[in-house]
RNA sequence: GCCGCUGUAGCUCAGUGGUAGAGCGCACCCUUGGUAAGGGUGAGGUCAUGGGUUCAAAUCCCAUCAGCGGCUCCA
């Protein structure tokens, strides 16, 4: 005789077991029209489930009307909406399609599914499977579970010939003969995934309906109650995806959706998307002309043009001055360095394979040559970024290419340069190449230093993931002692960074090391300081942080900034990691005040991560329209004809005496065309000037975004005005007449 | 790297086996116009690259390269 204890802690006994619907009723009839689901004692559950034990009971409901829907609510939706989706996939191309995998995303959800030989799904499907969906919807179908022994239920599968939902359900009751490779946890909650619970005897069904006459899917639920319920679905794009996310395993079709409860909220989502593209930093650089990438130059590796240049000059302008006021130096670094270097600091042979191919001494390849080396060998060696082909073998067939006598140690492979993978064995020996006491500590040494890493094809995006980057970098050198002041000072930069750029949407993460394993370096003590000193920093920032332990670098705990763009995608930018392998593997030293040698930590730190995908992401979020101390070109004069071009170009100088960037259009068109171009290139301020003006020595004003100009105004005013909100970098435009 | 899609003028794109197209941009001319495109003329292409099929290929096939969307990865 269930006592059901209600979240706002009042009890409820009833004498029978009770069904969650039935626990809504007796609380009032709105709450159970709204009810989706229940949590019976944390877990969701559906709406029919039958209680018989005494628990704590929530109802899980769907919005009023102009709210917004709670993340459990959307999930329920949108795994529900999974199951409309399969069904109404499998009503266009056919029953035969096999499906393997349906989970909740954050923004709506996808199903993995296997199209068999000869049938092809496509977008063109898409208006057929989004009207079918609807139908579904419309028709509001119960979603109706039922169980199965296990015994049955996998018999039943196996008829069905899905080898898919049979390994579902074997992991499901615990007989996994599948090793599920991926170390990501299974998706909670997923259409046709584990069933239940590992271990569990029996598997659960959903039937959007009656079972054995309506759609069926083996499915750990749970569902909201009806297929009316999901309000609004749509299937949105598909990719390729792995069986078990393993690339040697099946290839799967991914199809993705997304739900929510009212076509208002979809139309509103969909609306978001549109922005979203509308803001892709790709268009924008290009249309604005901030940067360029060409085949020819390489994948990955950007040019910046003057606009963009303007950009990434006033962002370095902006935290070099920070980096003074808190006392680093500069230095300057070359692009490339010894292979030596990179063994001392363990990048190679480590990382390999993310860096590119060694640039090889003349030397050494006369070296090779005079061992006997043959041209085919030292080839394979030159161009043997994969450790395959270093190691004597065909990458397609397999069979060796070089005698096994004869293969080369990686260690031995080669003399020459790399291009650096990272800023800090430069600085290491800088750091190195003079002794230094505890009273210099300590040493802060800031470097916009370029490195080169070998991403993999697919990956590169625009400017936000790229083979050559420049980091805003620096490395700290100092005393244990030193490291919460440190990290707080790095902390702060890049809060005043994000504050000036009206970044607001980020939060933090502290990797911290996992304390089972061996992987880490240095003692448990240094880590418990170190890791302390890093979550009081983050604490003291005010924005949400989380822990995440194991996530440190082998060297030391560390601090990401995750900044959360327009499109809602997450990028790493700014980092601070302490490491304390660097100081033993490069063997630095300062004199303590015992008059012995004593151990540097060192903090790496990179508040805007690299200048490339910083800017990248800014392009984003200000979809180009950037504040005015930002811009390329911060005004832009406008002549209303030929008669005031003179002016026009008075008017010009006196901006760029003043240190303004300021054009002039000297076209032939008429004012409105020059105003529509001058909008399009998002110039903050236009100075329209004409006859009036120039008798009266003043412009008209029009600021960015709005409709006309706002008004005469005398130049000096103007000058002075624009002036002040540069130097302050206001995010805002603020000069008015 | 893997899978799918795409590659035509500086940009955005049309062109499904038979003479290479449009809009924007660019150059020049007319227009001298007060707030989101005034009009005309013209230049500009080895249809990504390399093979193949065909009397004939931008178009069909194969390979390579690059871009896009995913997957996997990111010290």
């Amino acid at each position: 005789m269930p006592t059901i204890t209600l979240p706002d802690g009042k009890a409820k006994s009833f004498d029978q077991p009770v069904t969650g619907l039935e626990v809504a009723q007796s609380i009032g009839s709105g709450l159970a029209k709204a009810a989706l689901a229940i949590k019976v004692d944390g877990v969701t559950r559906d709406l029919s489930a039958v209680i018989d034990r005494d628990a704590s009971v929530a109802i899980i409901t769907a919005p009023k009307a102009g709210q917004a829907a709670s993340k459990e609510a959307l999930e329920l939706i949108r795994h529900s909406a999974a199951h409309v989706m399969a069904e109404a996939i499998q009503d266009v191309i056919g029953r035969d399609v096999l499906l393997a995998y349906g989970p909740p995303t954050e923004t709506g959800f996808f199903y993995d599914m296997f199209i068999p030989e000869g049938k092809k799904l496509s977008s063109d499907h898409f208006d057929a499977i989004n009207a079918r969906m609807a139908e579904i919807i419309k028709e509001d179908r119960r979603f109706t579970r039922y169980e199965q022994r296990g015994s049955e239920g996998l018999a039943r599968l196996k008829s069905e010939a899905n080898k898919y939902k049979v390994d579902n359900a074997e992991r499901a009751l615990g007989l996994a003969s599948s090793v599920y490779r991926g170390s990501k946890p299974a998706f909670q909650g997923e259409a046709g995934g584990g069933a239940r619970d590992p271990g569990s005897q029996s598997l659960s069904f959903y039937s959007t309906g009656v079972p054995g006459t309506n759609w069926e899917d083996l499915c750990r639920g749970p569902h909201v109650p009806s297929t009316g319920r999901i309000g609004a679905a749509r299937v949105m794009s598909l990719a390729s995806a792995y069986w078990h996310g393993d690339e040697t395993s099946d290839r799967l079709i991914r199809v993705y959706g997304t739900a929510f409860p009212t076509q208002a909220e979809l139309d509103e989502y969909l609306r978001q998307k549109e922005e979203a593209a509308r803001r892709d930093h790709r268009v924008i650089g290009r249309a604005l002309r901030l940067f360029h990438i060409d085949e020819t130059v390489g994948q990955g590796l950007i040019l910046w043009t003057p606009r963009g240049a303007v950009i990434r000059k006033e962002l370095q302008s902006f935290i070099g001055a920070e980096l003074k006021k808190q006392g680093y130096t500069e230095v300057f670094t070359p692009h490339i360095g010894g292979l030596d270097l990179y063994k001392t600091s363990g990048h190679f042979p480590y990382y390999k394979d993310s860096q590119f191919a060694p640039i090889v001494e003349r030397n050494a390849l006369d070296a090779l040559a005079g061992c006997g080396c043959s041209c085919a060998e030292m080839l394979r060696r030159v161009e043997g970024v994969s450790a395959r082909l270093a190691a004597g073998i065909n990458e397609r067939t397999g069979a060796p290419t070089i005698a096994p006598d004869r293969v080369i140690p990686d260690e031995q492979l080669i003399d020459g340069f790399m291009l650096r993978p990272m800023n800090c064995p430069h600085h290491a020996k800088i750091f190195a190449s003079e002794p230094h006491s505890y009273r210099d500590l300590p040493v802060r040494l800031a470097e916009f230093g370029t490195v080169y890493r070998w991403e993999q094809s697919g990956e590169l995006n625009g400017m936000t993931r790229v083979r050559g980057f420049t980091q805003d970098d620096a490395h700290l050198f100092c005393t244990e002692e030193q490291i919460p002041g440190e990290i707080q000072g790095c902390l702060s930069l890049v809060k005043a960074i994000f504050a000036t750029l009206g970044m607001k949407d980020y939060r933090v993460r502290v990797g911290l090391r996992d304390k089972d394993s061996s992987k880490f370096t240095g003692s448990p003590e240094s880590w418990d300081k170190a890791e302390a000193a890093c979550i009081a920093a983050a604490r003291s920032l005010g924005v949400t942080f989380s822990q995440e332990p194991g996530e440190a670098a082998f060297y030391g705990p560390k601090i990401d900034f995750v900044v959360k763009d327009v499109i809602g995608r997450e990028w790493q930018l700014g980092t601070v990691q302490v490491d304390y392998q660097m100081g033993n593997r490069f063997d630095l030293s300062y004199t303590g005040p015992d008059n012995k040698p004593h151990r540097p930590v060192v903090i790496h730190r990179a508040p805007f991560g690299s200048m490339e995908r910083f800017c990248g992401v800014l392009i984003e979020h200000f979809a180009g329209a950037f504040p005015a101390w930002l811009s390329p070109e911060q005004v832009r004069v406008l002549p209303i004809s030929e008669k005031t071009i003179d002016y026009a170009r008075e008017v010009a100088s006196a901006l760029r005496a003043a240190d303004v960037r300021a054009g002039v259009d000297e076209g032939n068109d008429r004012i409105q065309a020059k105003v529509k171009v001058a909008a399009d290139d998002k110039v903050p301020y236009m100075l329209i000037v004409g006859p009036r003006d120039a008798e009266s020595r003043s412009v008209s004003v029009r600021v960015r975004g709005t409709e006309r100009d706002l008004g005469a105004m005398p130049l000096e005013a103007f000058v002075a005005a624009i002036k002040a909100e540069i130097t302050e970098r206001r995010s805002e435009l603020t000069v008015r007449p």
